[in-house]
DNA sequence: CTGCGTCTAGACTGACCGGTCTACTCATAC
DNA sequence: GTATGAGTAGACCGGTCAGTCTAGACGCAG
């Protein structure tokens, strides 16, 4: 028996939970409840509250990456064009959670002056989630949709920093507006001359 | 009388550390250890927590305004320039502080989905932060560094976004590279073509 | 001097925190 | 049958939280 929906429904209940709340302002308790668990599942299943938080963003993560599965592997359309995909894609899902911003932003501003753990792992994934976007920047290059000289790492981790930002904005005003007006202004100023 | 040193010493250790610890990790006890002051001054000086992290914003805008104020209003200088200097010393102040990124962020990001206050107080401190960048922006425009058809307002949200995702990242990586980078990129695109 | 408001001082309160503990259920193995 | 171990159940623990309360220090007005 491996107790599977306890725990994921423990992750999917915590994902969203953190979303909104944060990490401190949300008590073991409180998902417990949510997620009508008893306490001692959860320490059953995870060691603290910490590595239940990093498991959320585990969890996060897999989303993520089938996202980026799903667009940037399109061979039907181009590089450029598969990334603004994915943005898109993921806007409408912040859409589909109230417009809450990104679960990596939250809690890497929250946590990261005062958990190492926490900086690590989400300074982790947004290195791999640029590496991702890298290779399909590299192959708009490779295609002349980007200039020859083009960094594509550095162009990756440009877009990933300013989509964090523009997620916040995004959360301050619950609103939609700032994700697209970043992706058009982004797009149009990789384009080469 | 009107005890400047105490409710100074108290906001002024508060900001710092907020933007260290944040919002809901940070207790009140805390901040009275460090700033050598007893519980029953922090209560006469601020009817709540909350209240006292909204003087920390106040503050911390208090510094920013000064900021905007030498940077943006020195007529011997091209307004783009001018603004590329406001940034850069903010990014010279993050350096000082071991690149925790801003203040604004952090709160905005932890507390937006759980607080209206805090969420309506961020969203307008950028709105006025980016208001004064964008009457910079159609000095510019007016200046012919702008494309004519350029949106001033837009412009200045989009860079104000930007540049959070920026810090974010800054203070994720304890490195000023995002930041730069997110300039060299915003500088060079906004330049008509 | 007395009286009063501002500010300092810190013990104290009740609620809630993360985490532990023991007891229990139940499916499987023998 | 009995034993085993994963998972459920929630009472309980020490500690910490934001906030309150009473007391006193200090400057000033009369």
């Amino acid at each position: 028996m491996i107790a599977r929906p306890t725990r994921q429904r423990l992750l999917e209940t915590g994902m969203a939970m953190l979303l909104e709340r944060g990490y401190h302002d949300l008590g073991v308790q409180a998902v417990l409840t949510e997620a009508e668990v008893p306490k001692g599942s959860f320490y059953h299943h995870f060691r603290s509250k910490e590595e239940f938080g990093i498991a959320c963003i585990d969890l996060y993560m897999e989303a993520v990456h089938e996202g980026l599965d799903q667009c940037l592997q399109d061979p039907a359309t181009p590089p450029l064009q598969r990334i603004r995909n994915f943005f898109e894609g993921t806007a409408e899902k912040y859409r589909g959670q109230g417009y809450l911003g990104c679960l990596l932003g939250g809690l890497g501003q929250e946590l990261s002056g005062v958990s190492e753990t926490f900086r690590a792992k989400v300074e982790e994934c947004f290195g791999v989630i640029a590496s991702r976007l890298a290779q399909c920047l590299a192959e708009a290059r490779d295609e002349g949709a980007l200039a020859p000289e083009t960094d594509p790492q550095q162009l990756a981790e440009l877009l990933v920093n300013c989509w964090e930002g523009a997620a916040l904005r995004c959360r301050l005003a619950r609103s939609p507006a700032p994700l697209h007006a970043m992706l058009d202004f982004y797009f149009a100023a990789a384009a080469p001359r």
